[in-house]
This record gives C-alpha cells, sequence and structure tokens, in this order.
DNA sequence: TACCCGTGGCT
DNA sequence: TAGCCAAGGGT
C-alpha cells in the first residue's frame, strides 16, 4: 500500500531543510546530477551505527583523509586501523570495515556490490546498511530502517507494541511508505526527520511535514512512543590494570584477543574482571596502587578498576605484552576505558 | 532468540 | 547522579 503523497511531503521538507553533512550529497547537488561516492556513504553509515553524528564527524575525516578510497584502506595495516578506530566504540565494526574493504578491493575489483543482496554479503553490513547504502548511493527503492526510522513509523501509526517485538510491523510501516521516486532522498530524509525533528523527547511537531498524519500527534501520545521493553540493569565488574613504565620511557602495552569485548584494540595487561579479580602482575616489580579507581561503563555492566603503577629497569622481560618506545605510544590510540587509566596514572 | 558489544551527551 | 539515548551487526 504505497502512499506517494506522503512521500512527497517529507521530500519537499527534506529539500528545504536537508542536513548539511561531511558524506552527504545535498538534494540540490544530487538533483544537479553529483553521485555520492560509494565508499564515503558505506564508511559513514558503519561509523554511523549506534553512534551519534558529532561523534563520528571527526572520525571521518580522519579516515577519508587518511584512506581515501576503499582500495587504499584495504590495504592499510590492521593497527593503522584499530587506533584510528579508538574511541567511538564497537570495535567490532573496525575489524568488520577492514574485512569488508579487502573483500571489495581483493573480489569486487574495489567497486562496491550494487545490489542488496551484494552489499548484505559483506562483513559488517546488515539489513540497515545494505538499505542505506543501495538507497543512497545507488537509488535503489530499499527499505532503511534504523532507530529514527522505527520511531517515526510508531508514533504516525500510533504502534503501541514494544521493541523490540515491533521491529517487523514498523518495518512493514516503513516499506509501505518508501516510494519509487529519489529514494536516495528519501532515506536520508525519514532519518533526518526522526533525528531533527521527530526526537526521542520532546519532539518538533509543530514543524513536522507529517504531522497531519500522525495517530500520536492525534491522540496525543508522541511522547510514550515508541513503547520498549523494560532494560536489565547493569552489574558491576572490578578489574585490575598494570600500567608499566621501564626507565627509557617504553610502555608495556597488550593487544586484547580479535574476538569479544574491546577485541583487537590495544591496552594494559591486566586480570580478569570480575566480582573478585585476582592479581595477574605482566612483569616482576613493586608495585604502587593508585587511591582513585578508573570507572567506566560499558553496554552491559560498570566497570570499576583499580590502576597499579610501576618503574622497571631495562633489563627485565614482561610475562606478558610488548613494550612500545614512548615517541610511538599515544593515548588517543587506546579505548576509552583504557585511556581513563593513562590519564589517572599521569596526574597521580 | 537473546545476548554481546562502547561511547559521550543529555536530562 | 544514574539512566536514557544514538544512522546495528554478529553469533
Amino acid at each position: 500500500m504505497r502512499d506517494p503523497a506522503r512521500a512527497a511531503d517529507l521530500l519537499d521538507w527534506y529539500d528545504r531543510h536537508a542536513r548539511d553533512l561531511p558524506w552527504r550529497v545535498g538534494p540540490r547537488a544530487r538533483a544537479a546530477g553529483i553521485r555520492p561516492d560509494p565508499y564515503r556513504v558505506w564508511l559513514s553509515e558503519i561509523m554511523l551505527q549506534q553512534t551519534t553524528v558529532p561523534a563520528v564527524k571527526p572520525y571521518f575525516e580522519a579516515f577519508t583523509t587518511r584512506w581515501p578510497t576503499v582500495s587504499d584502506l584495504a590495504a592499510a595495516e590492521d593497527a593503522d586501523v584499530m587506533a584510528a578506530w579508538a574511541g567511538l566504540g564497537y570495535y567490532a565494526r573496525a575489524r568488520n570495515l577492514l574485512k569488508c574493504a579487502r573483500v571489495v578491493a581483493a573480489e569486487h575489483g574495489g567497486v562496491f556490490p550494487q545490489g542488496l543482496e551484494g552489499l548484505l554479503s559483506l562483513p559488517g553490513v546488515g539489513p540497515y546498511t545494505a538499505g542505506a547504502v543501495a538507497a543512497i548511493a545507488f537509488d535503489i527503492p530499499a527499505t532503511v530502517v534504523d532507530g529514527n526510522v522505527e520511531r517515526v513509523m510508531a508514533r504516525l501509526h500510533a504502534e503501541h507494541t514494544p521493541l523490540p517485538q515491533a521491529k517487523p510491523i514498523l518495518t512493514e510501516m516503513a516499506a509501505a511508505l518508501t516510494p519509487q521516486e529519489r529514494p536516495g532522498c528519501y532515506a536520508q530524509a525519514v532519518m533526518d526527520l526522526g533525528a531533527t525533528i521527530c526526537s526521542p523527547r520532546n519532539p518538533a511537531c509543530g514543524l513536522c511535514p507529517w504531522r497531519s498524519a500522525c495517530a500520536a500527534w492525534e491522540a496525543g501520545t508522541m511522547a510514550e512512543l515508541p513503547k520498549k521493553a523494560p532494560k536489565k540493569r547493569k552489574p558491576t565488574r572490578l578489574g585490575i590494570a598494570y600500567l608499566v613504565r621501564r626507565v627509557d620511557g617504553a610502555w608495556l602495552l597488550e593487544r586484547r584477543p580479535d574476538k569479544g569485548l574491546l577485541g583487537g584494540m590495544l591496552g594494559w595487561p591486566g586480570s580478569e574482571w570480575g566480582e573478585a579479580p585476582e592479581e595477574a602482575p605482566p612483569i616482576a616489580a613493586e608495585w604502587k596502587a593508585l587511591n582513585t579507581e578508573a570507572r567506566h561503563t560499558f553496554t552491559h555492566f560498570h566497570l570499576r578498576l583499580t590502576v597499579k603503577t610501576a618503574l622497571v629497569p631495562m633489563d627485565r622481560p614482561p610475562e606478558r605484552g610488548e613494550f612500545v618506545e614512548a615517541e610511538d605510544f599515544d593515548p588517543k590510540d587506546l579505548p576509552t576505558v583504557m585511556r581513563k587509566a593513562y590519564d589517572l596514572a599521569r596526574s597521580g
């Protein structure tokens, strides 16, 4: 059940209010025949997964400056890409980003697949990202459903089924509205609407191009939609991190395994994180515990990290990890929890 | 299916 | 302050 008039209202709004974003080719430029670079569209969509536009901007600029094409990225060192991603979170995205770039370079001649199925087969590309790249880069009328679209649909149709149960229903609603004309602009428009007008709190209904059709507006229930299943509370885990400095200034660091939390990232050697962590010093040394813990909250638990420091001589080999020369070490290459531990150690 | 996986800004 | 929230995918 298509509704071209509804889509047209939104496209009209988008033509007047589209945000200017570094990875976006705006409606005017698109109308003039300028096509977005699929590499930049894909890169931005991966970075934007569960991540806000302001957080993504500097990373997008850094990546596209350093690796202007997908083939450049495919040729990068793993450690360089992980370091460049440090701080952005969800590090599996970075590992899959590199995998995907290498697949595109090696198996597709450096050209992104131009259909939904081909895109979906790429590492790190799921239904949302495949749809977004297909629509935005290739003007395929794919239905794009992210958190914004779910919210817009739940309100537009006053759907009170809680997420994630409501996902298939909301997806069907979104599909029914997706137009054949200007699918790239439409995909960006409906997400912009959710991001700027139909926001989670205090939606700006007075400015909404779909207000007259909105069931939640009619019923006054905008603020309670979409319904969500109650969340579990996060447990607190404890851990110990060992920050070892060699007398020449080198730091003792350890590459974390590819799978699991902070997979593939550099970090300080440490204990397991749990209810009662056992000491696990990576080198023989005289330890000094800082009087302040590093606190950090991950997706599903809180962490309180005790930081212990030591200074060791040149000739003492570590049992775990490797010394990184001071000139090769940049705390910005660390995931945030590790950088917090570093900041604490430096400030005393 | 349910769980795993970061981060920073906002209220 | 503690919880909520954001352009999800993998397993």
